[in-house]
Formats: C-alpha cells, sequence, structure tokens
DNA sequence: TCTGGGGTCCTAGGACCC
DNA sequence: TCTGGGGTCCTAGGACCC
C-alpha cells in the first residue's frame, strides 16, 4: 500500500504558520513580479479566485473581501517543506518527496489492518510538529493514492480505499481530467470520446490507450486496476536539466539588456549545476515576446550549443551562451522571457555502475561476458548502456514483482538476457 | 501596464556504423 | 555499387507534473 501526504494550500498554509492571526482569513500567494496567483486559503477559494489567474484579474474580490496577499518567499517554503518531509518521513517504512509539499509513502510490510488509524496519527504530528495541516490518500498504487488524495482533502483529510469495489467506487465519481497523468490535451480527447470518468478510462481497450496515449497512458491504466507499476523512488535522483527562466516584469527591449539577462541566467545555472555535482554538456538559451499581447510583433526561438567539454563553469557557459544569444537575437522585438537550460548533465559513471553494482554476482559475470561479445561484434562502438540499464530493470522487475517492464523494452534486449539467464 | 518557474518522460526520425 | 538487418546517438517536439 501507498500513501500520498500532501500539505494543503502549502504556500498560504506557511505564511500562516508565521502569522497565525491570518486563521480563518483568506489568504493568497503571487508568483514572481506579483504576477499571478499560485496559492490560495480555503477562504479565498470560496471567494472564487482561481490557481493561476492574473492578479490583475482578482484585484477587485481581493480588495472587496480584505484577502492577505502575500508575494512568494521561496527560501521560506523551502524550509517548511524540509521540516515537513523529516516529519512524514520518520512515519512510514519507505518514502519519496515527489515535490515540495507532497510525498508518497510506502507500506509495504505494515499491517494494513492499522493503516487508518496510523493516517490519523500522521496528520496529527506534522500539524503539530510544523504547523502544517495535510492530506493523505492511501490505496494499492500511487496513481490510484493520488486520486485517494484528491478526495481526502474535500473531506476528513483522509481516504483510504484497498478492494476493488473501493476503488471502482471512487474512481466511477472521479473525473477523468482529474487523473494523474491526463492534461489538458488527453482529456480533451477523451471528453470527444465520451470518457468522462475515471472508471470508464480504466475500460478502455489496452492497445488504445497504448496507441494514442503512449506506454504513460498505459502504465497509468495498470495503475487504475490496482497493478502498480510506478516505484517509489526512495533515493532522489539526479537531475537531467537544470533551468533558470523569468517573465519580466517590463519589456527588454535591447540588445544590451538581453545580453545582461542571460548572463544572469548561466551564472544561477551553473552555480546550480555545482551545487548537485554535475558537469553539463550543452546549453540551451530561448527568448520570447510576449505571447498575451496580440497587437505586438511576436517573435521567439531557441539555440542548443554543445559544449566541446562537459563543464560547470561560470565563464565557459557565459560564453557559449553569448554566442548563441548572438545567433537567434533579433532587434526590434519587446521581448517578455528569455531563459538559460542545462542539459546533458551526467555526474561520471556513478549511475551505470550503481546500476551495475545492484546485480548480484552470477549475473554480473554473466552480465560482462556478453557485453563483450556484443562489443566484439558492434565493435568500438560498444553497447555497454542498453544492456546494463536493461539488467538493472529486470533486476527490480523481479524483486518488485512488476508486470510492466518486461514486456515494454525493446525485444532484442528481452532476447540476450533470457539467453543470458538461461546459461544460469 | 498587469498572465509562474521549474522539471520529467516518451516518440519519431535522421545520420551514421558494422 | 547495391542490399539488408541489426545497432547507436542525437535532436525536436509533444505530452505531462507541481
Amino acid at each position: 500500500m501507498f500513501a500520498l501526504a500532501d500539505g494543503n494550500n502549502f504556500y498560504a498554509s506557511c505564511e500562516r504558520v508565521f502569522n497565525p492571526s491570518l486563521n480563518g482569513k483568506p489568504v493568497v500567494v503571487l508568483s514572481n513580479n506579483d504576477g499571478s496567483i499560485i496559492a490560495r486559503s480555503n477562504e479565498a477559494k470560496a471567494l472564487g479566485i482561481s490557481m493561476g489567474q492574473p492578479y490583475y484579474q482578482a484585484k477587485k474580490t481581493i480588495d472587496e473581501h480584505g484577502v492577505n496577499v502575500f508575494s512568494s518567499n521561496y527560501e521560506l517554503y523551502g524550509d517548511m517543506s524540509n521540516r515537513m518531509m523529516t516529519v512524514l518521513s520518520s512515519l512510514a517504512p519507505e518514502s519519496e518527496i515527489y515535490s515540495i509539499d507532497e510525498c508518497f509513502l510506502g507500506f509495504s510490510g505494515f499491517d494494513e489492518g492499522r493503516l487508518s488509524e496510523h493516517a490519523h496519527l500522521i496528520r496529527e504530528r506534522t500539524l503539530k510538529w510544523t504547523g502544517i495541516p495535510v492530506s493523505i490518500g492511501l490505496a494499492p498504487t500511487k496513481t490510484l493514492a493520488k486520486a485517494a488524495n484528491k478526495v481526502a482533502k474535500k473531506n476528513e483529510g483522509i481516504k483510504l480505499i484497498r478492494t476493488s469495489d473501493q476503488i471502482d467506487e471512487l474512481l466511477e465519481k472521479y473525473p477523468v481530467e482529474d487523473l494523474w497523468g491526463i492534461g489538458r490535451k488527453y482529456n480533451k480527447r477523451l471528453q470527444e470520446m465520451g470518457i468522462k470518468t475515471a472508471l470508464q478510462f480504466k475500460q478502455l481497450p489496452e492497445g488504445w490507450v497504448k496507441k494514442h496515449m503512449t506506454i504513460s497512458g498505459l502504465r497509468l491504466q495498470y495503475e487504475l486496476k490496482g497493478i502498480s507499476c510506478i516505484p517509489l523512488e526512495k533515493v532522489s535522483a539526479t537531475k537531467k536539466a537544470i533551468c533558470t527562466s523569468r517573465s519580466f516584469g517590463s519589456y527588454v527591449s535591447t540588445y544590451k539588456e538581453m545580453e545582461e539577462v542571460v548572463a544572469n541566467f548561466a551564472f544561477k545555472c551553473a552555480e546550480k549545476a555545482r551545487k548537485e555535482n554535475t558537469v553539463a554538456r550543452a546549453v540551451t538559451i530561448f527568448i520570447h515576446t510576449n505571447g498575451f499581447n496580440t497587437t505586438l510583433p511576436q517573435y521567439s526561438n531557441s539555440r542548443t550549443l554543445r559544449l566541446p567539454v562537459a563543464t560547470a563553469n561560470t565563464a565557459e557557459i557565459l560564453h557559449y551562451v553569448r554566442l548563441a544569444l548572438r545567433s537567434i537575437y533579433r532587434p526590434g522585438y519587446s521581448y517578455k522571457k528569455a531563459g538559460v537550460m542545462l542539459t546533458g548533465l551526467h555526474t561520471k559513471d556513478a549511475i551505470q555502475m550503481d546500476l551495475f553494482d545492484s546485480l548480484d554476482r552470477n549475473r554480473q559475470s554473466l552480465l560482462m561476458e556478453t557485453i563483450d561479445e556484443l562489443n566484439g561484434k558492434m565493435g568500438k562502438k560498444g553497447v555497454f548502456d542498453p544492456p546494463v540499464k536493461f539488467a538493472l530493470q529486470t533486476h527490480l522487475a523481479e524483486q518488485k514483482n512488476w508486470p510492466m517492464q518486461r514486456k515494454f523494452l525493446s525485444p532484442c534486449y528481452t532476447t540476450r538476457w533470457e539467453s543470458v539467464l538461461k546459461a544460469s
């Protein structure tokens, strides 16, 4: 069984922890530049203020009802998040920090009869020790736990579903668009087909789902059937991209200004990369005009440059960012947004070796032989990477009794691995 | 005047290799 | 020079998440 614990109206709740007089009063938190609303207390929601709404649109309601408005303070929220995660993970056998305000908990080996009672304990402790109210959904898969969590938030703060009857009962009333993995595009398509509830989605033919929604859609469908195929990620994964981007409070319309802006972003990205202990192999920059203002001429472009040597060095990255900007900047436009992104991040060979180490001795040596053989066939290029990845996946699939993986891997690897197993 | 800032995963297709 | 079945690596683009 999995649980999803989620801090209610997280940013707004954080502000309340430091200002308890706000309890019971409407609170909203704004994005950068105070552009739009990114968090609302229940009272603010009740006033009809919606998520992502531009501040100026909601301003009338806010003024009329004396709503308390905060500019975002990510340092504070990050700090509160750490506290909350520490408490939550101390109360379950396994945990995965999913986002700033969400934590998956794993309860394998836990007495299921006590789960509901334990969930109450988690809520009480988190509230008492951090001041943040949380909702908890419990279910056999992560996707179902997400759904249960959403229902919990509207009710008593805790929702547990276990039997297939309980699952279907929940899914029948659950809008398909609220599922984890269904966004605007997929929802539109499903609505056109008359698929409105999660239960209806669960009953769609697997072939259709795979074809039109890729393997991710199929995974979602399996999860709704109670077959867990999204495992808990207990150690936080190393980042694959690092990005710094902003919308500007006012327009940027000279090259000089823009160069300063992206240089700043490059600096921040390099800093983040060093903190993560990674180096980047490529850097991308992008610039956009204001897409909302249809009267202004529009231009947007991006450029990716490979770094000759993987690096997290500010000066080197800066050099290539300037080069890229020069090639895409067009004068005469009013720019509204820009960003710098580092990709191709890696920390030496650590990841591959981890995968390899997770195998037992026998398999390691068999794998090495197979790799040697394949390397011989393939010439100097080598094929180290995919077989090792595959070996790890198989290993995990066996450990977790996870039905999805084997089926979805490219057949050539399956055959190979099977011959390795046969040989043992 | 005013509309977030981070990320992830998957697929298709092209260049290239043996 | 052609044919072919494997592969790899890389990029672009589209979907999604909070």
